[in-house]
This record gives C-alpha cells, sequence and structure tokens, in this order.
DNA sequence: ACAACAAACGTAATAACATTACATAGAGGT
DNA sequence: ACCTCTATGTAATGTTATTACGTTTGTTGT
C-alpha cells in the first residue's frame, strides 16, 4: 500500500504529479514523461487508475486534472469529505477536508434514500495571492 | 429573462433538456435536434451557453452533461449553493440546495483568503429506485 | 525449473467532448 | 442606407479518454 510497490510508469506519473503541486492533465504528465520513454495516452490514464484507486492522487473533474494528495500514505479518505478549492489564476489548488459538510450531505441525501458513491466538491475562484 | 425571449436554437435545446429531465450531453441534444436542422456541434455549445447563463440550465462537470434547472425561471441561484445527487443507475437527477453547505465552504475558504467563484457539489450513486 | 495465470505494458486506432476561425444573416439605432 | 451587435452556419481542429489486440513480466503451485 505504499509508494514503493510502484510500477515504474505508476512511480513516474506520480512524481510528475508530486513535482508540479498544481492539477495536470493527463496529456501534460504524457508530455513531461516522453523523455522517460512515454509514447501513448493510455501509459498514463493506467497508471492514473491505480494511483487514483490508492488514494495517492485525486481526479479534479471539474478541470479534467490530477494533484497528487496532500496527504503521505493512503490515509486521506478516512478524513471526511475530501474537496479542492482551485485557483483559476495560477491553478494553485488547495485540498481539505470537512466533515460538517460530510455530515450535512449525509443527512440530506439519507432523507431521499440516495446512496453516495463518489462525491465531488471543487470550488473554483481565486487564491489569496492572486485575489 | 423569461424563456421567451430565446432563440430559435436556444429554444429547441431548452426543450431538449426539458423532455429529457436526465442529463444529456452536448452531442446526444445535436443528434436530438437533426431534425430540427441541427448539424454542428457549435450549434448546441452556442446555445447551452446562453442558456447556463441565464440560469435556466446546469452543467454536470462531473459527467460532461447538462440539465435543465429544476426551478422555473432563473432564480434557482439566490436559495443558496446549487448541488446535485446524480444516480449512475437511471440517470436520474436530482438538484438541491443547501444553505448549511453553503456557508460552511464559504466559513473555511475566507479563512484561508480564497474567493469562490463557481462551486461544484455534484453526488454520484443510486437513487432511492435504483438502491 | 516449468506451466499456468494474472497484472502490467506497448501500440494503434478511435470515440467523446469542446473550441477556433471565418463567413453570413437579422434586428435596432442613427 | 449605414453601422453595430448578436446570433447563425459550416468546416476544421484541438483536447480528453477509451477500446482492441498482442506481448511482456511477475507470481504461484507443482
Amino acid at each position: 500500500m505504499k509508494t514503493q510497490d510502484l510500477t515504474r510508469n505508476q512511480s513516474l506519473v506520480f512524481s510528475a504529479l508530486n513535482d508540479a503541486k498544481t492539477p495536470l492533465t493527463a496529456y501534460a504528465i504524457l508530455d513531461e514523461l516522453r523523455g522517460e520513454g512515454f509514447r501513448a495516452p493510455l501509459q498514463v490514464y493506467r497508471a492514473l487508475e491505480k494511483l487514483v484507486e490508492r488514494g495517492l492522487v485525486h481526479r479534479l473533474e471539474s478541470v479534467n486534472s490530477f494533484i497528487a494528495c496532500a496527504h503521505e500514505g493512503a490515509s486521506c479518505c478516512k478524513h471526511g469529505l475530501t474537496g479542492f478549492a482551485i485557483c483559476t489564476a495560477c491553478g494553485n489548488t488547495m485540498e481539505f477536508h470537512h466533515h460538517g459538510v460530510e455530515h450535512q450531505l449525509e443527512a440530506l441525501l439519507g432523507e431521499k434514500g440516495f446512496k453516495p458513491e463518489k462525491t465531488v466538491v471543487e470550488i473554483r475562484g481565486l487564491c489569496a495571492n492572486c485575489a
């Protein structure tokens, strides 16, 4: 479950995301890794799929991008709903966790009989530096 | 600001979404409207852009789709944060509004100096019928 | 060591979603 | 009539993601 048992491709993709610390699209990752021998989108998407499964990487649905989890290891998903504040000016993205929001959404959806599987909370705006 | 001053293309797209009452992709709308003379994606995207501006249609970012606003008219965006619960089995999508969640997110982001512009809350899962 | 199986990989092609560029048409104001 | 702004039509292209197919690698049981 640790980063050491990643395959070569997975490690390369994960490193690219960690180095960036701003969200990257799959194709941006592909371009970064051409020097390492990457040649096709699928190499990136396959690695991303595994990394997301492990909780090492998050997908930002509203910007078609990926970002390394702000928490080392895969413990991330246990501290409440995960949300992101994405600066549209500089790309800087803040991951946050919020139990209150999680509980309120659960309560609301529970009433309606809706069973959540994946919750997306993404706020686009301007970060403190760019505002 | 009412639906009557929509152009022909905008009306057709809006009707398609209202009839569906499940989210539609831009290309699905295009296919529905070929009988009305639509020939290119841009005709749909241009209409959608205006409809979203007016608050008559929402874009669901996590599924690349669009849905008619559940509230007639454009008053929708005044009653708190807008969220969606999207059933991955039947496509049925419930629009909801939640002041509590809105305030908690505002508080959290305010602390960090982040200025929200667009907030995405989309929960995918199973609706009461499909669970 | 070897067969059998599963997971990961390489490559090509294609599908799905969205935008740019450029030319044309219609409505409203002067 | 002329200008301007908005909407439109059409084509081409750009961006994001998946399917299909075959090969390689790694693991397990014998």
